[in-house]
DNA sequence: ATGGTAGCCGCGCTA
């Protein structure tokens, strides 16, 4: 089973690619974040074509996630129960009995405003919720777009970076806490390039020059992580004419 | 200290 994730920035922009990732990566789950667009205007017609089901949350312009996946999505839950929010940032389903939570994390802007307070805040709240979920689903993998990089080797120039948004402390221990959840990151499971980041900054040249951060991530519970037998990211489609600014992440699982 | 790009919508906001 693989189960991968991609923030496609507008999925009206970027649905050709995620049809042709669909068909040349064939993942059992992909979770998208940043669809930008509303749920009547989600195109499943053309993602069923493609051999997948779905579930979506979208809202107009801002944020919007959604579940692919090739066998049934079952039991979906919208949005963190204990989080009212506004903002659609994140869905979670049942496929091939393996919990799958896909978010998109607040970016939070900048270190100390109002956006990065509510990104804290978020991020434990979902913490909490899963520490209440886990129990319940003890194959369950955490997928999408955390807008954290969790350590100075995610980071092309840590020192440009720091104390910056993405990389603060708060938000590393933030990401701390899944980790102390008992979830692990599939990605550092096994031997990796160095500099593998999964977003470039669209401006000064960012994926030409490699300067990215590695801030999606497919977290795995132990049980999953037991399974989990690679895992990695794929630059491809960042490479194509008019790229969302981020790669899809991805890991395997084999057989229980 | 600022700008650079992209997507959306509407000429700013978010990333």
């Amino acid at each position: 089973m693989k189960i991968a994730s991609w923030n496609v920035n507008s999925l009206k922009v970027r649905l050709s690619h995620v049809l042709d990732w669909l068909a040349e990566a064939v993942p059992d789950v992909l979770c998208l974040q940043e669809l930008k667009l509303e749920d009547a205007h989600f195109p499943r017609a053309e993602i069923e074509a493609a051999g997948y089901q779905v579930a979506f949350y979208g809202q107009k312009t801002y944020n919007g996630v959604a579940l692919l996946a090739k066998t049934a999505l079952e039991d979906v839950v919208f949005g963190n129960p204990h989080f009212p929010d506004e903002q659609k940032r994140l869905i979670s389903a049942t496929v091939a009995g393996v919990r799958v939570v896909c978010a998109y994390m607040p970016n939070g802007q900048e270190v100390g405003c109002d956006k990065y307070d509510y990104k804290l805040r978020w991020l434990a709240a979902l913490a909490d919720w899963l520490a209440e979920e886990l129990p319940r689903y003890p194959q369950l993998a955490l997928c999408g777009d955390y807008n954290i990089a969790p350590e100075a080797r995610d980071v092309h120039d840590p020192a440009r970076w720091q104390d910056c948004i993405l990389v603060s402390d708060l938000e590393r221990a933030a990401f701390q806490r899944f980790l102390d959840l008992g979830l692990a990151d599939s990605f550092r499971l096994f031997e990796q390039p160095e500099k593998s980041f999964s977003w470039w900054d669209y401006r000064m040249l960012g994926f030409q020059k490699n300067q990215g951060l590695r801030i999606d991530h497919v977290l795995l519970s132990a049980p999953l992580a037991a399974r989990c037998t690679a895992a990695g990211i794929d630059r491809a489609p960042r490479k194509r004419e008019r790229p969302s600014d981020h790669a899809p992440v991805w890991a395997a699982l084999g057989a229980d």
